[in-house]
RNA sequence: GUGGUUGUAGCUCAGUUGGUUAGAGCACCAGAUUGUGAUUCUGGGGGUCGUGGGUUCGAGCCCCAUCAUCCACCCCA
């Protein structure tokens, strides 16, 4: 037997990393509750089918396949031979996966949406919370398995979405304290015109590519690359100056109106800007032209929101409009924009900014002193009393030296230690010690409950992981 | 998928050009102290040196493979 390990790029949760991820979740939902989002939740696992060619070559990739079941069965062996022929070709093989981990949240959706857009009420606004799997190398903020919080809105082609949407970043963020976020915004409409501006439409894929990585590569680099990808040099000069747009977002809407003059697609995806960031004006919205994003499905307006810049970390949401996605399911004229929460990522940001709030460390509230075997007895009947009026608290397992159940009480950052020995008992009293402030008295029994109610939780970070 | 980094006690890490029986701090256990958390002192348990091969009289150290880690590329949350 070797020892026990995790598949690369997956990781268990402690007690104390649970609290944390939850304070997250619970941020989240409550923002999307209170702008009206639904819950929903899909498997894990999706018919590969329903994945497959909808995040591009590359998203294919780094999608997770589950092997078939029964392929040693003598009478698939066949089949599962000449499947794995395909496979070797580089081709997928419904004889030996047809089943594969979800990649989003998003294609799930659209899948659901297009099975149930019969019995939902539209707009459909949801909102999902699950982890999805990537079969990616891990790295910093990266991993294998993560999760993701998804809100979506379908049917409907208001701009007004967008601003909540916009709004709701915001919101959660400034929730969190991670108030010097920022959420970039573009169209893909722009991204559209600048091709077309340049007879370059045929490779609208190539541009975006290539200018997203500016702030990371410099535009030297992007040239470069620009070239590499086929393009000449006078479509290269008018990409420049497209890059070149600067200033307030205001300026740069105008300076932009002026590069893309006389172009249809530009002059909607200019508006649709304008109008968000006019009326979701609290965001830190950051209008940036040279946000593409990779997922191809997108049409209109793109999100991508980043970390406070002092942290070296990727995106940490994203989304955008699309204008068809459940065609890819056979239902059309279901519109559709959604943001995506990136959950690990906010957390390895919230840790190195020690963001979590201490009183998320919700630990019982008393620990009850073994003092013997009628001592314990005694000592239990009280404590359900305790419980049964919903306050948290434990009995020590066993007699023990007072030294130990102390320091169990410290490692669990339990606050009250009640200690009932053989005088206690004949007297109907105990002992109750603040192990925060060290202050002890002995009360009553009948005053125990109330003595816990008028004292706040412990604040202090248990030094447990 | 490509390139690099690291892997020694529960945790953080030393370990010399390859040379006796692999170390420290913290943590843990027992006692000093059988009703009060600290400190101090005394004693104790713990390791197939990530795994599998190889070179050598001899490997924690060198070589190969493999797994995991962290980082960069690609891509992405």
């Amino acid at each position: 037997m070797s020892k026990p390990s995790l598949p690369q790029g997956t990781r268990d949760f402690s007690s104390e990393t649970v609290r944390k991820r939850n304070h997250i979740f619970s941020t989240i939902k409550s923002v999307f509750e209170c702008y009206g989002f639904e819950p929903l939740e899909t498997p894990a696992m999706e018919n590969l089918e329903t994945l497959m060619g909808k995040y591009g070559e590359e998203g294919d990739r780094l999608i997770f396949k589950i092997l078939n079941n029964g392929l040693n069965d003598p009478k698939n062996e066949t089949k599962a031979k000449e499947g794995f022929e395909k496979l070797l070709n580089g081709k997928n093989s419904s004889a030996l996966t047809e089943r594969a981990l979800k990649y989003d949240l998003t294609i799930p959706f659209a899948r659901y949406v297009a099975m149930n857009h019969g019995q939902l009420t539209f707009p459909y606004k949801r909102y999902q919370i699950q982890p999805v799997w990537r079969a990616d190398r891990p790295q910093k903020g990266r991993y294998r398995e993560f999760t993701q919080c998804d809100a979506d809105v379908v049917g409907s082609t208001a701009l007004i979405n967008e601003v909540e949407l916009s709004n709701i970043y915001h919101e959660v963020f400034i929730r969190l304290g991670l108030n010097k976020y920022s959420l970039k915004i573009n169209n893909r409409k722009i991204l559209s015109a600048l091709a077309e501006k340049i007879d370059g439409s045929n490779l609208l894929i190539d541009i975006t590519i290539a200018i997203d990585k500016l702030d990371k590569i410099g535009i030297d680099k992007v040239n470069q690359e620009l070239m590499q990808r086929g393009l000449a040099q006078n479509q290269i000069d008018f990409i420049n100056q497209y890059l070149n747009v600067n200033g307030d977002n205001q300026e740069k809407l105008e300076k932009i109106e002026k590069l893309l003059s006389n172009n249809n697609q530009a002059t909607e995806g200019i508006n649709e800007l304008r109008y968000i960031i006019q009326v979701a004006n609290k965001a830190n919205i950051d209008i940036d032209f040279t946000l593409a994003r990779g997922l191809n499905y997108y049409t209109g307006t793109i999100f991508e929101a980043k970390a406070p810049a002092e942290i070296q970390m990727g995106s940490i949401g994203g989304g955008g409009r699309y204008d068809n996605l459940t065609a890819l399911f056979g239902v059309s004229n279901i519109p559709g924009v959604g943001i995506s929460f990136g959950v690990d990522r906010i957390y390895d940001v919230m840790d190195e900014m020690n963001l979590f709030p201490n009183n998320i460390y919700s630990s019982v509230r008393a620990l009850f002193f073994n003092m013997g075997i009628e001592e314990s007895k005694f000592s239990y009947s009280v404590m359900q009393t305790v419980r049964e009026k919903g306050i948290a608290c434990e009995l020590y397992h066993e007699h023990a030296k007072l030294d130990k159940q102390f320091k169990y009480a410290d490692k669990k950052n339990i606050l009250f230690a009640v200690i009932i020995g053989s005088q206690e008992m004949n007297s109907n009293t105990c002992i109750l010690k603040n192990l925060q402030t060290g202050e002890q008295q002995q009360i009553p029994l009948e005053e125990l409950l109330n003595s816990f109610k008028n004292n706040s939780r412990p604040l202090t970070n248990p030094n447990t992981h």
